[in-house]
DNA sequence: TAGGCCATCTGGTCCT
DNA sequence: AGGACCAGATGGCCTA
């Protein structure tokens, strides 16, 4: 059966060989199976919403940032913006916001591919790989129909 | 203890 | 002008 050499496709079979959908276990997604929060809210008690000690943003002041023109060897000038600390804090706080919605993203993810119960949690690059390797491995099944 | 993973900060570049 | 995006650096945590 084509399916199930699929499944036996040693990149798959590095993977997942115990297929477990996450979907079908909602009450996984509090903690993962070793513990670790899967409430990214939680992770390194991440709280985006409130500003760190040195975060300015909440600052009302907004500092200008002018714009410094630096001659390179090349002949063209390039533009070099410098920002006040009130601005560099507050890009920090866009960032991490920023990185958190992109947590949020494989947070989803990690529960759309299909890992063993048992397994510590993906990292990002493993959910990545294993995204690929099952979306062609579906694509395949497709195909055949 | 080394290596992997991740959060965070930071400066540069692109885009609106 | 300023926000979004990106990549490099750094430090902390965890595991083998």
């Amino acid at each position: 059966m084509d399916i199930q050499r699929s499944f036996l496709n040693p990149t798959m079979f590095d993977l997942v060989s115990d297929v477990n959908f996450i979907e079908m276990m909602p009450n996984m997604h509090s903690t993962d199976c070793i513990g670790r929060p899967q409430d990214l809210t939680s992770i390194h008690g991440l709280d985006i919403s409130t500003p760190r000690s040195n975060d300015f943003c909440t600052l009302s002041s907004a500092a200008t940032s002018p714009v410094i023109t630096v001659s390179s060897g090349t002949g063209k000038p390039k533009r070099k913006r410098v920002i006040s600390t009130v601005q560099r804090q507050a890009a920090n706080v866009r960032e991490r916001k920023r990185m958190f919605s992109l947590n949020e993203a494989f947070d989803r993810l990690r529960r759309k591919v299909p890992t063993f119960a048992y397994e510590k949690r993906l990292s990002r690059i493993e959910t990545l790989r294993l995204a690929i390797v099952y979306i062609d491995f579906m694509t395949e099944i497709l195909q055949e129909n």
